[in-house]
DNA sequence: CTTGAAAATTGGAACGGTCCAACAAAGCGT
DNA sequence: ACGCTTTGTTGGACCGTTCCAATTTTCAAG
């Protein structure tokens, strides 16, 4: 239909006001007269008046938008992390960008390199990895949060993550609690959060006196890095009778190993994976797990932000959930 | 560090140049001497210049930017049709903001129309509702694609999906060549693909002389969906030997209910499911299927979508893509 | 040198809003 | 009717870009 978008200039003739006006009334102000303000409305809706949010955020110098790299979009716990952090996002009257990463590093940087362009307000990274350019981002002054990575010592990042050291060791604990001794860890590369997975579970293979026991076999946070990394530790010469892998994503691909090996599941084998993912909790898929509360860490990430947000030049903050042990089907008792 | 970021008019006076001359330097024009590009280039750098974009698309009056809504992001097929949106969008040089949908109807339409006030140059819809708004987004003058619904008389509005139907009977006809009969339908609920799905059904049925046979457990596009509408099939006095489920997301809750009832997939029961994600490839899964080509439709999509911005005027589009069919571990031969 | 064309650069007007100080109108007590 | 406050309304500057016409500089040819 249209030639080009009507503006608040065009509201404002139709409606025989001035163009300061409309701008107040569109936003509510109650300094407008009822009757101008209902001008103003019909005038505004005949002619399909949209504000431009590139203009306001100019005017402004606001964008009232977040930005939210995901690192890995096809791992099911990102989606249960987005929808914590745009609840909270959305509950405080803001909008959300939102982009994906993939392991290309420069990809990923042009990426924020395009939402600080927007200039979004605060960002919130998902994943583990830690992208190149959030450091700019930060000294851009650009309020920044992560998750499911913990960070420290950055000044204007925050972060949140859940212990992944004490799950590991609840991991192992468990496990050995069934009686499983020559217990395997399928690793999920070499990001932070899988190496903190990694030594928990070491310290606590060690601290069961299982050193000599303590076999990692390497692997990825994906469905494919689970299963290979699970089938190489089926195939090597110790009996394991129990494997902790990295994460869910993985640990179905770990179950998928174990059954193309002909054996049983928890029969012969015990699976445990780490995130808890609510895919993982369907009874044909039935993983048992360490999960981390995956919505509220998207909110708190979302909050914390906005903290920051009104209160620039605080320390860093860093929320450690604990994570909790949910059992299911893919472990059991070992019997020799 | 910072207090306001710095502007084209600071790089510009620390270069020594006119803001224009920034302005063109920093779109790469050529016209622009090599020393006072060097010059701008080492301003630009030392100041932590980064463009604004909501300038930018308020003085071109174009944001460069495609929008994307989906509607369900907890569906894994979602993540693999982005991607392929993802690719296109980028190598078109353009942006792309992601919102996400929910049932909450309302909250969609809002989502939708952030969008438009951000001035996305196109919309694409992932998902088999029609949200409300979408229409208004089109008469307003917004390229728009839906995608995984067919879609055909609306003007400027474009879809890309698959052929439901025939889907829907190259299921059936595999299940009746390993010589099943009770084949049952757990639905996907009461919008367009999952009726469509559910015709096919009815059609194939009826085409095989099981007029009889035809049975519709409701259920819907998710994981619990599917594990109800199943549990109804296996609860129901037919004697079901196969369940044809809506889509994958929800047969693998599927999968869930006939492992609860002590049966044994595929022995005693088979589970066919329509989308053809990922994760149903995985061994442990191994859910047989009808496939659509997804990371493909949303490439497609995209590049519909750029053709309809190229020319405004085109009648409608709509592309329908072959399914085809996945042989898992899911499915196997009647015996009665 | 001069000259004209080509190359490089510039100032200022948009773009569509928000904000603010100033002004007009209306209400009110006396 | 009088100031005085309160309520409504307005024009114009400004946000950080891009675009364009106009200007200056450079340079090769005569």
């Amino acid at each position: 239909m249209a030639g080009p978008r009507p503006t608040i200039k065009d509201v404002a003739a139709l409606a025989g006001v001035s163009k300061s006006l409309v701008s107040l009334a569109m936003r509510g102000s109650d300094r407008v007269a009822p009757a101008s303000a209902a001008a103003i409305q019909s005038a505004a809706n005949q002619l399909g008046y949209r504000p431009n949010a590139a203009a306001r955020s100019l005017a402004d110098r606001r964008s009232n938008t977040i930005g939210v790299l995901v690192q890995d979009l096809h791992n099911p716990i990102s989606a249960e992390i987005i929808d914590g952090v745009q609840r909270q996002v959305r509950a405080s009257g803001y909008h959300t960008m939102l982009v994906t990463g993939s392991e290309d590093a420069a990809l990923e940087q042009s990426e924020i390199e395009k939402l600080l362009e927007f200039q979004v307000e605060g960002l919130v990274v998902i994943g583990h990895r830690m992208p190149a350019g959030v450091r700019d981002a930060i000294t851009g002054d650009c309020p920044t949060v992560i998750i499911t990575r913990a960070e420290s010592e950055i000044a204007g990042l925050d972060s949140i993550s859940n212990n992944d050291i004490v799950g590991a060791r609840m991991a192992v604990d468990y496990l050995h609690g069934l009686g499983h001794r020559a217990i395997a860890h399928v690793t999920g590369g070499d990001n932070q959060v899988a190496l903190m997975r990694k030594s928990g579970y070491e310290e606590a293979m060690i601290s069961y006196g299982l050193a000599k026991n303590i076999a990692c076999y390497e692997g990825a946070f994906t469905d494919e890095g689970g299963y290979r990394g699970t089938s190489a530790a089926l195939a090597s010469k110790y009996q394991h009778s129990a494997v902790f892998v990295a994460n869910d994503l993985a640990a179905v691909g770990a179950l998928a190993a174990v059954a193309d090996q002909g054996l049983g599941v928890p029969e012969e084998i015990s699976i445990i994976g780490y995130d808890g993912m609510a895919l993982g909790g369907l009874r044909s898929i039935g993983l048992t797990t360490i999960a981390q509360p995956l919505a509220s860490m998207g909110e708190d990430a979302a909050a914390l932000l906005f903290q920051r947000i009104n209160d620039p030049g605080r320390l860093p903050v860093h929320i450690e959930l604990e994570p909790r042990l949910v059992i299911r089907n893919s472990t059991g008792v070992y019997h020799g």
